[in-house]
DNA sequence: CTAAGTGCAAAGGCTTTGCATTTCT
DNA sequence: AGAAATGCAAAGCCTTTGCACTTAG
């Protein structure tokens, strides 16, 4: 845990940024919040109990910041807030997200199971991969059960 | 093309909606554009052409109805911008993208990669998958091989 | 000391909403 | 006729930016 930290300090150093308190904060955060998918609001309530003066902007200003040095990385799943991830750059961390349509429960397949596509893509495409990402959107084990259950509506509620 | 039209249509009618100038005139716009991501300020100026009265509100309406109907798939690439693509809901159209993260340069899988991974989806997470999601972020063939010809900079410009 | 970083508030994009008016069925 | 749809402008989000002040190195 603080030789994560220790590391990202000096990645940061390494590129001449300054280690201020709130980055700091805001890295610990994140590394308290591994398992989530935290946007800047997240980030920014829970550093204020470490830093309570900081400021919504400087937050996301780290954060972009964090993002350019491949420290976290920036995703987007449709809804209109950008959410951070603390990136293991040791083995690809890339995870899969399986979406509920239904009840909105985001769930994760740690497992990378795109590899033998990566390099589908490049012999085929000539195209270097560097990320990627992969969602499934449908109806979860539990709202599977629950609709099994209680025969649902024919139409949706909205 | 025609026939489309006339589905897409019958689709919105068989759920109560009425077929006015402006529905139509967006969806002969996705028609023709299909080949393309647009956004709704894309949609919204070529929709001018045929129906110059048309609102910018009137778009985001249509485009969220369509999407409700599963006319359109709504998208999103992290720049901020919501892209609607027109279904192609007989086969599953389901294409992949490669985005180059050098030119932005957008390009296409047209093949479903998929189905076997969306097989164990469901066998191992009780996930029934409606729909899905792929990107590779990388650097595309042009752009390897400009920087193979001219060895480039270590550092990026920003 | 001095450039980099911060906080605050204001400004920026994209998208949604309220409301009076128009239009489809 | 009556409900649904439209256009316009205003309001709402999330995010970025300007600027004077503070701070790390």
């Amino acid at each position: 845990m603080e030789d994560r930290i220790e590391k990202i300090k000096q990645q940061l150093q390494s590129q001449g940024y300054k280690l201020t308190l709130q980055r700091e904060a805001t890295v610990r955060v994140l590394l308290e919040n591994e398992e989530d998918h935290l946007s800047a609001e997240d980030v920014f309530m829970l550093v204020k109990d470490k830093a309570p003066e900081i400021g919504l902007a400087t937050v996301y200003r780290t954060l972009e910041l964090l993002t350019e040095l491949h420290v976290v990385e920036k995703m987007n799943f449709g809804d209109g807030v950008a959410r951070y991830d603390l990136r293991n750059d040791s083995a690809h961390h890339h995870h899969h997200h399986l979406i509920c349509v239904q009840c909105g429960a985001l769930d994760e397949i740690m497992e990378d199971w795109l590899e033998p596509l990566e390099i589908r893509v490049t012999e085929e495409f000539g195209f270097t991969v560097l990320d990627h990402r992969l969602d499934f959107q449908g109806i979860c084990r539990r709202c599977n059960e629950k609709n099994k259950a209680q025969q649902p509506p024919q139409e949706e509620s909205k």
